[in-house]
DNA sequence: CGGAGTGTTAGTCG
DNA sequence: CCGACTAACACTCC
């Protein structure tokens, strides 16, 4: 559970684009041909030598501009990492030790990012087994792409291909194009689906994943599994509020580290002690507390509270 | 020890 | 076109 979505993403891109912007790649150290979408000769060609010269976001992904005019476009699905290391393979940022997230883990009671699990064990030793491609930069620093489940990829595009690529995805939910009226629009558009799996449909609205929609939903005061048709104006309104604000303040606590999730330097979010229904089944819901139940959605968990979502 | 659960998305099938 | 389902994978939880 916890993978990146909008907030996650972007969290690494603004890191990225402080760290890597204007570096030059030495070279890539492939260990996982699979996660690699472009032949390996053609893509160490075209990558090695180049210099980063952006690092923007599109949905879920991330875009790294090359100066050759071709794009390296990640995706890290569930448990995928971009991890900065500098030159020493310690912690970036100028030596100071990494700030986990003073955030403790309900089950166990342990502070996460303690250090004291094996996977915080594991993510400081870089590269770790995880590790599936390395980025060396001329500077000595490095940028490690690891992935447990190996679901993640990372495409090596022309301008075309990206522009298609583009073209798949829906709006941007943190941009000005994302109005209210745009909101409803798309909504309405498809007003037989139930709402809280159609929030996370990439066409329509890019970025959302499981966790922001059991979240919007739950801050509208909207049941998940009810249909758009049957939604009143003020309703959507609210849900749209929601969602922005939910994103916005995501971003600003860095994400959401549930499981893997973990940023640029290696730390995980905060935004975990804001969720409000998200993997708490069972648990008192934060304002009326009563019980928060879950239901299946397709083949995904949502968290809800059955009283304050109607 | 083993089976279920975890979630993103492309793909298949009806 | 649509929804339902599965595969890809590895680890955690019960």
């Amino acid at each position: 559970m916890g993978m990146p979505e909008l907030p996650e993403v972007e969290t690494i891109k603004r890191e990225l684009a402080e760290l890597i912007r204007n570096k030059k790649i030495k070279s890539v150290d492939i260990n996982l041909a699979k996660q690699v979408k472009a032949p390996k000769a053609k893509f160490l060609k075209l990558v090695q030598g180049q210099k980063i010269t952006a690092v923007r976001r599109r949905a879920k992904m991330l875009i790294f501009d090359l100066q050759n005019g071709w794009h390296l476009v990640f995706h890290l699905k569930m448990t995928g990492q971009l991890i900065y290391r500098d030159r020493s393979g310690k912690l970036a940022g100028g030596g100071h030790p990494i700030k986990y997230g003073d955030v403790k883990d309900k089950k166990s009671g342990a502070k996460m990012g303690s250090l004291d699990s094996a996977r915080d064990k594991l993510l400081i030793n870089l590269p770790n087994k995880y590790s599936h491609v390395i980025f060396n930069f001329h500077d000595g620093s490095r940028l490690f792409f690891n992935d447990l489940r190996q679901f993640g990829w990372v495409k090596l595009v022309d301008k075309e291909e990206l522009n298609k690529i583009d073209k798949e995805f829906g709006v941007e939910p943190l941009e000005k194009e994302f109005t209210f009226e745009k909101f409803k629009e798309l909504l309405l558009k498809k007003k037989g689906k139930v709402i809280k799996p159609l929030l996370m449909e990439q066409d329509s609205i890019a970025g959302v994943g499981n966790i922001y929609a059991q979240e919007a939903c739950f801050c509208a005061g909207i049941v998940p599994n009810r249909r758009v048709k049957d939604i009143s104006n003020a309703e959507l309104k609210e849900l749209y509020d929601c969602l922005i604000r939910i994103l916005k303040l995501a971003v600003e606590k860095k994400g959401t580290s549930a499981d893997n999730y973990v940023d640029a330097f290696g730390r995980q979010g905060n935004m975990i002690e804001y969720l409000k229904v998200y993997d708490r089944s069972g648990e008192k819901c934060p304002r009326c507390r009563n019980i928060i139940k879950s239901m299946k959605q397709g083949s995904r968990t949502t968290a809800y509270c059955p009283k304050c979502q109607r």
